[in-house]
DNA sequence: ACGTAACTGTAGCCTATTTAACGTTTTTTA
DNA sequence: TAAAAAACGTTAAATAGGCTACAGTTACGT
């Protein structure tokens, strides 16, 4: 399930260290298995990450919000194991494992700022296992609630494919869910984007 | 699920700046929803890593074993996402977050270890999530895998209901895929015991 | 040593999801 | 701007896995 957390961590300072990058929409930031070495943030955007499983099922993990970190596993010249991939025209910010070194030295500060986002990274990957408990009403209602805040409005702009990709369930589930929702009036849909129009609803569902 | 892995990192050279604690079987390292400030690295022992999604149910997420952190999550005085609970009686060292960053501005080269524990961390936890993807005979599958892994042998040494924890799945369930491997001859049930016969069975369903 | 608590074997029902299938609409790209 | 590629709407059929129930076993504490 996608998970979109708005905590802000104060990168600015320092990103004149690091290698500006521009992605264009669909283009890839990394791929899994590649050998990376550093980590990115992402400075303007939205870019996904998604695992591959060895059963070969595309599995989206989470939408990363300008202000946060990517790619972090690569920190230590491994492997990554997530694809990150630009929803939109992205500009990210590039340092590698020893530029990022040498900064702390020079700045020890950072390196609250970097454990604070990584640990941020996994609670964002906690709350995707936990979601697994849910049932697919609720997954969804889970994943829409948090985009909207994200995107501070009520239009989702996310596609059905996505959707499922994101919450691990079938189109098929994802569309019946959709449209149940429509005939009880808790969402629009209009021209193939979807508008909540009763977010109460979909946040009782979970609690 | 539980997967154990074993990749070494080099932490007894700090040990002598942490405090050491003890835990019996069955004790709680920390809780979650408490507050925590620092990080926990298991000397000896085992400790099993659960968490309790929204709706109560709980979770097995993986099991540590010595030479790993644990409690990373609360390193920025944050609460645990997670509770730990000692399997064995175990000897942890404690590192408060405080004490850890004055100890890194004279041991710089404790960021690259740190480092590495956590994205191995999240590693862990990305497995975890991949897993989801699999049907439940697959789920046991690569779980029963890694416990022989881990343990060097064929002989599981664990409880059906704790295999139906681990995976999520419900026992009667667990029950069912192990009834039928038994049957197909892939598996041996002796005294609630489980004997791998056919390993490669196994790695076959996942790929 | 005994009683309670936790684990296991088994059956049957039930429903939420998945799969398959197919025509239509929208978006992308050559 | 036309053709190709995605994405969507919908239905029907197949099924996997969940929940309930209950009796028989084993383990564990005092």
């Amino acid at each position: 399930m996608v998970t979109v957390y708005e905590e802000v961590f104060h990168w600015e300072n320092y990103l004149k260290y690091g290698t500006r990058q521009f992605f264009r929409k669909k283009e890839c930031i990394y791929k899994q298995g590649e050998f990376g070495e550093g980590f990115y943030y992402l400075h303007k955007g939205l870019v996904r990450i998604v695992t591959e499983s060895a059963a070969g099922k595309e599995n989206m993990l989470n939408i990363v919000i300008p202000n946060q970190l990517l790619g972090v596993q690569s920190l230590d010249q491994k492997t990554h194991f997530t694809s990150a991939i630009a929803v939109k025209d992205s500009v990210v910010y590039h340092f590698s494992a020893d530029e990022f070194r040498q900064l702390m030295i020079t700045h020890p500060e950072l390196f609250k700022l970097f454990s604070k986002s990584v640990i941020h990274k996994m609670k964002i990957l906690l709350d995707r296992i936990n979601l697994n408990a849910l049932t697919s009403e609720q997954k969804l209602a889970v994943l829409l609630h948090n985009i909207c805040d994200e995107f501070k409005n009520y239009e989702i702009p996310i596609s059905q494919q996505d959707l499922a990709c994101c919450t691990g369930l079938t189109r098929i589930t994802v569309y019946k869910v959709l449209k149940h929702w429509q005939e009880a009036g808790i969402i629009e849909i209009n021209k193939r984007k979807y508008f909540i129009k009763k977010p109460d609803f979909l946040r009782n569902l979970v609690g």
